[in-house]
DNA sequence: GCGAAAGATGGTAGCGCTACCATGCAAGGT
DNA sequence: ACCTTGCATGGTAGCGCTACCATCTTTCGC
């Protein structure tokens, strides 16, 4: 007697169409399939045959499922179009092609709110990993991510405390370093320029005060900042903004690549000559910087480095090979150019 | 007697818990959570307590092997860092942050194959619809496409053809618009640059050189393409391997903002007067465009609506209203700025 | 040559949820 | 009073897969 198609599910064939097809039992393909190795030679091929012939492919949901965990990776980052988290996750996608996970993005729009929410509904698929842009979760948000059973990567930044694993760099040392670059060529006036202010920016922030303070310099009139996103556009009007209120102004520390690119082109509409007049640091380092006229020193950061390596991580961690450090930091580099060689 | 707690799973709340909780049958509580319509108030403010004391959070995976259908979107893109895509899929995720639906992305990286294994693997888990851009899958991905039961829409692109639904703008007419709009200005050598000639890129070329051999002004050797990813950096070489072909060049439309940013750079580093001695036009008009230095003329597309939009007839047709219109052309705008005011 | 250990395979019983089909009951028509 | 109709609720039986345990075979040590 044939089994009746069932009422649901299309009519695909099932594990047990390909037990029945290769003579064998329906647990024996399933090893064939996840763990080739238990499972011998001539079954081996016999099963794969039957799988060929029927089509077949697993249904992750009902392996989801059946074993209580999900080849899905959950990926939360604040923006989808910010090139930086895009090159992070364009770093994770790259590392987890060849595997067997599916990735699962969440966007959180920079909120909290948002963010304990996606986590909640990413905790409740029980994936395999999570991999969560930040260090500045709520509390409620930690708790969900300490008891996700499953390893956690945080990345882009770096830090003592992680959840469970981090790979990033210093924000704060990052815009030490692009100013203490500033106040060596030569600079003096030297403003911060930044839109959105995450947690990441205020520490580059940090960094950029702790170099004036420590060279005497600072001034908080300094400091120009928005909570708007930050767009090339936005970039033009900070530093209109910044010269209003500080017209002896003769640098810039600018939050991020975007705003510096602004910036620069503000400067050649205004035909301040850069850098004689205005010396200009970005953040990131996108390719543009290089192609600019002129040129643009920035503070590069390996973004792409940063999602391949907090893959690597939670691959290590799934297959239980705990690493030999949690924290990874992949540091930065400053790219001297032509917007500050005065 | 205590139910014993499984050896599986991890002992979290389920649906019978919080069905025993609030004293009703386990699929009341199930209808009280998907179609509250159909359970009295009373049920569902008591089923309501039990869940928020519980904490109860439904199983994504076996709500989706008992329906057949995974509450997910999988949505297809050729690369995530391009920031025409990431506009498109943030315009997706926002239309889709208040739905129960989750999004599984993937990245083709340009090729068919990985498409075509994509499609595959996304197609496995019933997704309630897919997203894809672009009309030129393989005859394998469309039969898949065709065949994966759920609503299809094909973005960026548009078509009499579509596999289901298709929501874009004509790529050949909006280079066909910025191509005329530089003859108008007075240019004639105008060149088209190019990288990473996807079918959207060669459609954009074929209205570039329909506008140009009916003004009489097409020649070969104004057309340079390269198959590398377009990048700022790339279209300053490409600007320089055009004139070094055809130094009479006085026009160039490229084929998008990043390679047309490239140009005026080079251009300023070059001493080439835009837009006297050189007319520039980008396509898609990202932010940057407006606040260049001279701004520079694009092709604004609708990239984020295309998003919104897409998932707005996808959820339509999951309703069960099929659209009156299969296929939406949203259409484009010729922003004309300095690089063409001759 | 025998018992033990290791390896290969299979059967059974769920994983947590929902489709399907009752069942019970109130409202409405005749 | 009767039968219908419709609504609210529940029981049962899977969805397709894998964990667990049992069984059977093969290999090895002494």
């Amino acid at each position: 007697m044939t089994r009746p198609r069932s009422r649901r599910g299309g009519g695909r064939p099932t594990i047990a169409d390909v037990a029945r097809k290769a003579g064998v039992g329906a647990i024996t393909v399933s090893r064939a399939l996840r763990e080739p190795g238990r499972v011998s030679e001539d079954l081996r091929r016999q099963i794969q045959v039957a799988v060929d012939e029927l089509g077949y492919i697993p249904d992750p949901n009902a392996r989801a499922l059946a074993s209580a965990r999900a080849e899905v990776f959950g990926v939360l980052v604040p923006s989808l179009t910010n090139n930086v988290f895009a090159e992070v996750v364009r770093g994770i996608y790259d590392s987890l092609s060849d595997s067997p996970f599916r990735i699962q993005m969440g966007n959180t729009h920079y909120s909290g709110l948002e963010e304990e929410r996606l986590l909640q509904l990413f905790a409740s698929q029980r994936p395999a990993a999570l991999i969560v842009a930040g260090i500045d979760q709520t509390p409620q948000s930690r708790k969900l991510l300490e008891t996700a059973g499953c390893p956690v990567v945080q990345v882009m930044e770096t830090g003592h405390d992680p959840v469970d694993m981090l790979v990033g760099f210093s924000h704060f040392d990052g815009g030490r370093a692009a100013t203490e670059h500033l106040i060596e060529a030569g600079y003096r006036r030297i403003g911060f320029i930044g839109a959105r202010m995450d947690p990441r920016s205020q520490r580059r922030l940090a960094g950029y005060r702790a170099a004036m303070e420590s060279a005497g310099l600072f001034d908080p009139r300094l400091v120009t900042t928005t909570p708007l996103l930050s767009s090339v556009t936005l970039g033009r009007e900070l530093l209109r903004d910044a010269l209003a209120k500080m017209p002896s102004l003769d640098g810039v520390f600018c939050n991020n690549d975007d705003i510096a690119l602004g910036v620069l082109f503000e400067c050649r509409r205004a035909a301040i000559a850069v850098p004689k007049a205005i010396g200009i640091v970005g953040f990131n380092d996108l390719d543009m910087m290089q192609a600019a006229f002129p040129s643009v020193t920035s503070v590069r950061t390996h973004r792409y480095e940063i999602g391949r390596q907090a893959v690597a991580m939670a691959l290590a961690a799934i297959a239980g090979r705990r690493p030999q450090q949690r924290v990874v930091d992949l540091g930065f580099e400053l790219i001297r150019r032509e917007s500050t060689a005065r």
